[in-house]
DNA sequence: CTCTGCTGAGAGAGCGCTCTCTCGATTGCG
DNA sequence: CGCAATCGAGAGAGCGCTCTCTCAGCAGAG
């Protein structure tokens, strides 16, 4: 049986500092906050004091006077979503790059029934100072919940319906045009994709660029089948395509997570990859890698955009009054064995 | 230009409810925390301008008195090594299934040079209530910083050097030992091992149990070759095997990773698997099933092991006097196509 | 009928910090 | 040399909550 452990001292706080030192309360704050107008010699005395006593600030004391929590969350997409993706230690990273040197804390938790209900009170009760919203659903009200609270939030991702809310997202239309432009210069004419679910911005945008973009390329009618961003739903999608169009020689699928399902389909039917047909993916998840061979991909700069998002969010922090504004990214791609 | 947002009015405080019930700060705060020495109709009238008012207790306020932050910090390692890993997504889940309930939250931060400093300021300045460390290395002195100042701290993985601190592990000799039983079971007789870097736990663990299963199976030498964890050793490390052995029928291969890196090893040498060579994995992470053919592996059961790392944590948080203590959890064997 | 014991609620003292207000000391200028 | 302006530091009032202490009110015992 070890010794008894005892609770660990309580710390120095601001009058024990004063007193070593010989100064007022109100000095040491000073001094701690960096404020100006103190003597050289004073404030060297309160630092030795500091030292001396090891005292650090509390930070609730702090926090019920200042009225900050020193702390915001990211919100992510319900468990098993985000799970197996990289892509989620790719928006942390990004994010954590941005609040960490600021001594800001990154408050995690998933989307969920009562999460919305949860974050709004944690932000109210001072807890939070602001969430980052991470690819919600069109129907999840917390966005709107927040923003009629008027409390500080950033969505990932254009959101369905435009709000004055803060968001930040790659230029998708773009990204799609990159896949086309790819498919196109690799010499491929029966082209065709599999979307995304169509009634989510993402579905739609990707859509959209990729025929403008083949359109562009003399291609006005790229057949698709839609597909749920889903490993399955590519499989699917990628099968009915091939019913309807079994010479198809350049695919355009419109996530990774898809493309991974549709490629042993392809496979299956005899059709080689890159060889009879080119497949391009988009996100450049870890299923990308995964993929054989490796897929061809629209990259989006994920902790980029999670730095941004992290940087907006305080910003709306600092200034409550300022109004929503959206930053929009460039995607690139990342050529591999798949195309 | 759009019109000024104002700032979210200010909550209610507790005076606010107490004038609007009639009754006492006191009164009211006894309500809100359920003390049971409240007369039920009175408590229906506190209750009622609880709720017109819409008050929320100040969370910095309570913070302050009963010396709670409500929060503690998952530390996980350094960036790249968990980013594409799922596991990573599961500890997060399992850690947010007992945390979330009891209303504490979870603050995400990556190890790296200053972080140890960090977290036992913030654990200090009440920022923190306590911290789970994530397979910190062994020569990080963040965990014996933390138990030197007695503040709570749960790891994950055995310490190399025993010491007075809670930890939560897989049982990994019975891991490997269930590697061992499987390729036995498969009839196969000129076995190796690619063990993970001597110098961790985990590594030694694993070689250990599974010569000694080995061993009870008749084999009492088993050629090994040792891996740092990673994709790329395990590639050199097959080659040494093969160079030695090339008769080799059964591989077990500390970590998925490694295996993920030696298997294309095995294909370029000719040898298929599992029909020449029976290949058994570790970890069950996202790379087992990214591996081709899918890999047999043995999995912890992490969402567990993070539950009850989160648990043991808020014990120690709620009785600071605590001894350390450790849970040991027993794998299980995930068959694929490999083996 | 008085005294004790108990229950339920109010008063008030902090928790540790920030920040405004005030004021003494020093400086600059006429 | 006197007065205003400036600078640096202290006093003290909160921030919103919890919790102990106190006390009023009432029931039951003697």
């Amino acid at each position: 049986m070890p010794a008894d452990r005892p609770a660990p001292p309580r710390p120095a706080t601001l009058d024990e500092v004063a007193r070593v030192a010989g100064v007022s309360r109100a000095t040491v704050s000073r001094v701690v906050n960096g404020v100006a107008t103190v003597d050289a010699a004073l404030r060297r005395t309160v630092e030795r004091a500091i030292s001396t006593t090891g005292y650090l600030p509390n930070s609730a004391a702090r926090s019920l006077v200042t009225r900050r929590a020193g702390s915001i969350a990211l919100v992510l997409p319900e468990q098993g979503r985000m799970l197996g993706d990289p892509f989620f230690g790719r928006v942390v990273d990004g994010v954590l790059g941005v609040v960490r040197p600021r001594g800001v804390h990154l408050v995690l938790t998933t989307a969920g029934p009562g999460t919305g209900e949860q974050v709004v009170a944690d932000l109210r009760q001072g807890r939070l100072d602001g969430a980052v919203l991470i690819h919600t659903h069109s129907a999840d009200p917390l966005p709107a919940l927040l923003t009629a609270s008027r409390l500080p939030v950033v969505l990932s991702g254009r959101p369905a319906t435009p709000t004055a809310i803060t968001w930040v997202d790659v230029n998708q239309t773009a990204g799609a045009a990159l896949a086309a432009d790819h498919i196109a210069a690799r010499g491929r004419r029966r082209v065709a994709t599999i979307s995304g679910p169509l009634d989510t911005p993402a579905g739609q945008d990707r859509l959209a660029g990729f025929r403008a973009a083949m359109a562009a390329h003399g291609l006005p009618d790229v057949p698709h089948a839609e597909g749920a961003f889903t490993g399955e739903s590519g499989a699917a999608a990628v099968e009915r395509l091939l019913a309807e169009h079994p010479d198809v020689d350049g695919l355009f699928v419109a996530s990774d997570l898809m493309a991974h399902g549709a490629l042993p389909v392809l496979r299956r039917h005899g059709r080689r990859v890159p060889d009879d047909v080119v497949v391009v993916g988009f996100d450049d998840s870890s299923s990308a890698l995964a993929c054989d061979p490796p897929l061809t991909t629209v990259r989006q700069p994920v902790e980029d955009m999670a730095a941004e998002m992290a940087r907006l969010l305080l910003d709306q922090v600092d200034q409550p009054g300022r109004p929503a504004r959206s930053v929009v990214f460039a995607p690139t791609l990342v050529v591999r064995e798949s195309s």
